[in-house]
DNA sequence: CCCTTATTGAAAACGATTTTCAATTTCAAT
DNA sequence: ATTGAAATTGAAAATCGTTTTCAATAAGGG
């Protein structure tokens, strides 16, 4: 455990909220100056690879930041503002059950009325493995076996 | 409607997969060698404002393109491979569907057998504005009519 | 303490994308 | 066809978030 680390380490804990590496390597700055933006990334990237970190891409280029709370475990569901970049952490059990189906018309009725959220577009993505990469895995590992 | 908008929308047009930039201008590039990297960018970026394309930004850096069906309209569904990148669009709705419940292990099971997709991490994304800048927005609007 | 190893910060490198700018193309009006 | 103004182009340079390089420093077990 060395400054740079306990710093990073320091201002995620402050809150929740995502930020990027710029950001973080700001509010460091002024407790610890000594701080590099380039131990930043490398923290945030090792903090990421130990799963204590999310790293949440975002439309704009930059990465953001925040840390890992345990609730989310493999599945994670999110409300983003388009014109803020806020980006906040939502149920979504919560917001399927609230909408009578799994429309579009009642997702945004619930989010309107859970969150005040005005709903423009819903993304859902399932991150895996294909059925060619599958194949190819399977594949290396039996030939691995000879 | 010039000479390398039309080569950008002719490979486009080719297949419905998602291309970087680079892949389409190297797909192009044989047929239109006069075309450059610059005019490609430039193009997507035109076509994505216009709708027609659809921009999708991966974790890689890279953005991909992918020409616009028609058939998505404000919601979004797909597979992504973690391993080799491959994106394809899938019909929430009928996964949803076929998982008894929208548990994670329901969906799971169902991606395994529509699709033979391996399951890792599920990402839910809800984009719109969030309570204060609709309220922002709201203030804003008001003032505009005095 | 010392020595090996890991970690650091600054500066340079990187890669995707954007901007700049002078040259070319487009297209509507002739 | 011809013009000419406005839009578009390609190449090179600039940008910007992030990563790499590398010599200097810190960590921490013996």
């Amino acid at each position: 455990m060395t400054v740079p680390r306990q710093a990073v380490l320091e201002v995620l804990s402050a809150d929740d909220r995502y930020r990027s590496a710029e950001e973080i390597f700001f509010q460091l700055h002024e407790q610890y100056p000594a701080v590099g933006l380039t131990s930043v990334y490398r923290t945030l990237t090792l903090l990421a690879q130990m799963g204590l970190v999310e790293r949440f891409d975002m439309g704009d280029g930059k990465a953001r930041f925040r840390l890992r709370t345990g609730a989310e475990e493999g599945s994670s569901c999110r409300l983003i503002c388009t014109n803020c970049m806020k980006v906040e952490p939502c149920d979504q059990e919560a917001v399927e059950d609230q909408a009578a189906s799994g429309s579009m018309d009642d997702v945004t009725r619930s989010l309107e009325t859970e969150y005040g959220f005005q709903l423009r577009r819903r993304v859902v993505e399932y991150y895996g493995l294909c059925v060619d990469c599958r194949r190819r895995n399977e594949e290396k590992r039996s030939q691995e076996e000879n």
